[in-house]
DNA sequence: AAGACGAAAGTGGTTGA
DNA sequence: TCAACAACTTTCGTCTT
């Protein structure tokens, strides 16, 4: 009964590559060398690479959804209710027999699990199409959310806490950066204490019971959003790559909050090549605090000597 | 004026008895 | 279950560009 998920054991560095190294870049959907920068293959399918998207909002505005359709099948029965509401009722009764699978479910009329599906799966659309996230997310976090619900873990809570904690869910399984928070204040606008401590227990709640294998958050899987959402050149992305390595050798990294150390290395390799961000700007990206990258920043810089001669 | 820096106090999550 | 702990945040004053 446990789900497969095809990508839960992400974490496995040697491929078929010759590169040691690889890493993802989330927002196109790539997996890339991390010396090179060569890319080396799709790791999200169904994802539009031509979609070249540096802000949110721009993102937003130019993937675009609903594109191929090969993934509606998965609203099958929800989906077939809505497109035939006349069905409902003894009327439709007569044809059923000549109906297929899919047309007799819908002639039945809604009960309250299909209503929560419903609402639940729309929630998942809207919300992953506000924060950019690519199709075959939406479609791990409907059938998290489908298999919440079949093992009755939906009830007695919200759909939105649900919802949110599939969502986290099935962005952590493809590596994508986005924090609880953002997740949350993309459906409802703000985040308060309460609900976010809701959504991170219904969040291990599903990962336990469902047995979903959540591949470690590596710092490296940040740096390309990072220097995608800041227009930095790729040879920056490649440099704070090595620099996080180099960091993790010396005992850096552990217990580090990961979206800070990658942001800490690309401040650093930008400075390193002459390019000016300021701490905050990489800070909002992946969602810490100055304070944090300056820390982080200032031990690598420490640590590995690259305080001398940053800039000319 | 804006960015970088560092200190100090507060917060939420993890861990181990 | 609770207390200790490390990491991160918030806030703020000061220095640098």
């Amino acid at each position: 009964m446990a789900a497969e998920y095809p990508y839960d054991e992400d974490r496995g560095e040697g491929g078929e590559t010759k590169c040691k190294n690889i890493v993802t870049d989330p927002i196109r959907g790539l997996k890339i060398c991390a010396d090179t920068g060569e890319v080396i293959g799709e790791d999200i399918i169904g994802t539009e690479s031509d979609v070249k998207a540096y802000t949110p909002e721009e993102r937003q505005q130019k993937t675009h959804y609903g594109g191929p359709l090969k993934y509606s099948h998965h609203y099958m029965g929800v989906e077939a209710s809505l497109e035939h509401p006349r069905d409902h009722g003894p009327k439709g009764l007569k044809q059923k027999k000549i109906m297929s699978r899919r047309l007799i479910r819908s002639s039945r009329p809604l009960t309250s699990m299909d209503k929560n599906l419903q609402t639940a799966l729309s929630m998942i659309n809207e919300v992953a199409s506000r924060l950019g996230m690519p199709e075959i997310v939406v479609e791990d976090a409907s059938k998290i959310y489908r298999e919440a619900m079949e093992k009755g873990l939906t009830r007695g809570r919200s759909i939105e806490s649900i919802v949110s904690a599939s969502l986290y869910a099935a962005s952590r399984l493809h590596g994508l950066p986005h924090s609880l928070t953002d997740i949350i204040k993309a459906m409802k606008g703000n985040v308060d204490a309460e609900t976010r401590r809701e959504v991170a227990r219904s969040y291990r709640l599903l990962v336990r019971d469902l047995s979903i294998r959540i591949p470690v958050r590596r710092p490296e899987n940040f740096v390309y959003t990072i220097a995608n959402a800041l227009a930095l050149p790729e040879s920056v992305a490649i440099e704070a790559i090595k620099i996080i390595d180099q960091a993790r050798r010396k005992g850096l990294t552990a217990g580090k909050d990961p979206g800070g150390l990658a942001g800490a290395a690309v401040y650093l390799a930008a400075l390193k090549q002459g390019i000016r961000k300021t701490q905050k700007e990489i800070a909002q990206v992946v969602g810490v605090t100055e304070v944090t990258i300056r820390n982080r920043y200032k031990e690598i810089a420490q640590a590995l000597g690259i305080e001398e001669e940053v800039e000319k």
